[in-house]
DNA sequence: TGGTAAAGTTCAAACGTTTGAGCAAATATA
DNA sequence: TATATTTGCTCAAACGTTTGAACTTTACCA
């Protein structure tokens, strides 16, 4: 293995200095047109890699932004992820990405992991156990760009894209009470996550805003996998009174509802209607199709990208708290969607 | 936000020289354990925290390791980088996660910029689309260690850690005809990417060593995903004779054939028997529950990540191929078992 | 007691790049 | 023609750490 050429190389072979090098690839205007274009043919020529860690330490930039994910197994996330890594790659920028799987602890030792690899800037969101931020506020003592998606809407006072969970619920619940539903049960995430409590107060005040009473038995936390959502409507259905309409907060519960309402011959949505949250892929390809709640993933992901890269890119940035709230959108499908 | 402290602060403080303090906080032999202990508590003190950057460049090692991964979104995946990445966590390394999404210029981009981040090593699977190799041929150029797992038993000659693919399929059919199946239909992978060929081989050896003829139509090649599994079922649905059996070679394939044949009124597994690849976490939670393949996924990624560790903590390694097949193991649910 | 070895540390260069300051030549200004 | 400005480059230090070599001091052995 041969040593690799550096810029040193480069400059010997032209009879320049390093510097004059240095700025002729970074086209800096000081450099000549004739100097630049033969140090960039001598580059190709040879090969030349630029040595991203020796820049780094110079220059104190490394052009790698982390990524904290909870759950790299969710189409919501991975595309919100591809489209980060898409608009950052755009400029510059590499892309680190780490799972918390849903776990603190695991969430801390991310962010110890990032830190040490002198990243440029965080993106994260919340796993759901997470319910301090200790290890957020290391970050913005550091001084290192943060900025939170999805889970993670907070009083940490940080950069935010997101949607509009509150009303988004509200949307649904509009949808289902027009079809004629009157007991809608909600398959929540946890409360002490934001974007859930959210989409919980929304679920209430669109009841109440139609004079629908509240029936706390109706109201279930869970970690919104298949298997919660599950268990979940087992419950719902060993109520004395059965709901007719399940709004899951999240897909993947909303299917294991499903599972369970058909193993139990109920007709969806004639007996009970169902509404999920995410537009997960499988959503539209099961049966009934499933009417979901589109989060706007690829936009998500390109403003947060956008907003980090304004972040770093305005030399005069004020510490000013940017929250980004898309609007929701209803999908409705086969299993809300009652004939007339 | 002031400045860092460097290891030039603790030897300032401690009247000794920076070299001495390097040296102290590796455990260095040759310096005293009184002087060690005293440059551990004033790093503490101080809030010390090395840079990386400067450490990586000196050195030459960066201490990450990339890992590149055809989607996130499957439980396989994710839990093999969860445990490549325990393991190499434990070791001092950190792990850069990139994800191909299947796309042959995605992968190539993704060398690039792990190679560009200067990764002490890469641990990648291949897209579906990937059919040459020039890409992975640079890494190993450069030298930097590379390991393939699971997509990349190929013949650029790097280590290899998978499951015996030829032989999973001859387990897969032993017991469908044992459950009395004998027109067995594959939805398989791209024959182009080995582990699915050695699938197809291993499908028609066991069916040969039965004695059952193979009829053409009854392989179909496709992606894998729900979708396609679907339309490939709709297809086997469209021959002059059913077959009594379908194994697919993915999971999600399977579950697209199952929702098919549930539209079709078809009784699985009595008219129609069903197996899938993978053990995806949903195969036991529907309804029926699937039958599949366990691939070890844990064991995969431990085992990966440990190759890794041997071949750069081995100052003399020959480079010798080292390819470990692990056996996979049948799981047999409700979609592939008759009643007696 | 002289000589050798071991222990504990310092010195200085190196990793490859970036960057402010400086300098000479070319060009513009008056 | 003298002076100011611009252009194009060189110089040298710096980023924070690691590392081979050198240098003292202490310990050991005969």
């Amino acid at each position: 293995m041969k040593r690799k050429t550096t810029i040193k190389d480069i400059a010997n072979a032209l009879q320049i200095t390093p510097s004059a090098v240095s700025r002729a690839l970074h086209n800096h205007p000081r450099i000549s047109d004739k100097t630049k274009k033969a140090v960039k043919l001598k580059a190709k020529e040879l090969g030349y890699q630029p040595n991203h860690l020796a820049s780094a330490l110079r220059s104190g930039k490394s052009n790698l932004v982390g990524i904290i994910v909870p759950r790299t197994n969710s189409y919501f996330f991975s595309s919100v992820v591809e489209n980060i890594e898409e608009e950052l790659n755009k400029e510059g920028y590499n892309v680190i990405i780490t799972q918390s799987n849903e776990s603190y602890q695991k969430e801390c030792r991310n962010i110890e992991a990032l830190l040490q690899t002198q990243v440029d800037g965080i993106i994260a969101s919340l796993a759901n156990e997470t319910v301090d931020f200790e290890h957020y506020e290391r970050i913005k003592q550091k001084g290192i760009p943060l900025i939170l998606y999805d889970r993670g809407e907070n009083d940490i006072g940080v950069d935010y894209v997101g949607i509009d969970d509150y009303q988004s619920s509200h949307i649904v619940v509009d949808h289902l009470i027009e079809q004629g539903c009157e007991r809608i049960a909600h398959i929540a995430g946890f409360s002490h996550t934001r974007i859930y409590k959210n989409r919980i107060r929304g679920y209430i005040d669109a009841l109440l805003k139609h004079n629908i009473p509240i029936v706390e038995s109706l109201i279930l936390e869970s970690n919104l996998t298949l298997e919660e959502g599950r268990k979940k409507t087992e419950e719902l259905l060993k109520l004395p009174k059965w709901p007719d309409a399940i709004f899951a907060s999240g897909d993947y519960a909303a299917l294991g509802a499903l599972q369970v309402l058909q193993e139990h011959g109920i007709k969806v949505p004639d007996e009970i209607a169902l509404v999920g949250f995410s537009n997960e892929p499988f959503t539209k390809l099961i049966s009934p199709t499933i009417s979901t709640v589109h989060q706007h993933n690829h936009k998500i992901g390109k403003l947060v990208a956008q907003q980090f890269l304004k972040r770093v890119n305005d030399p005069n940035w004020k510490p000013v708290l940017h929250k980004i709230i898309l609007d929701a959108e209803l999908i409705v499908r086969e299993s809300s969607l009652r004939k007339k």
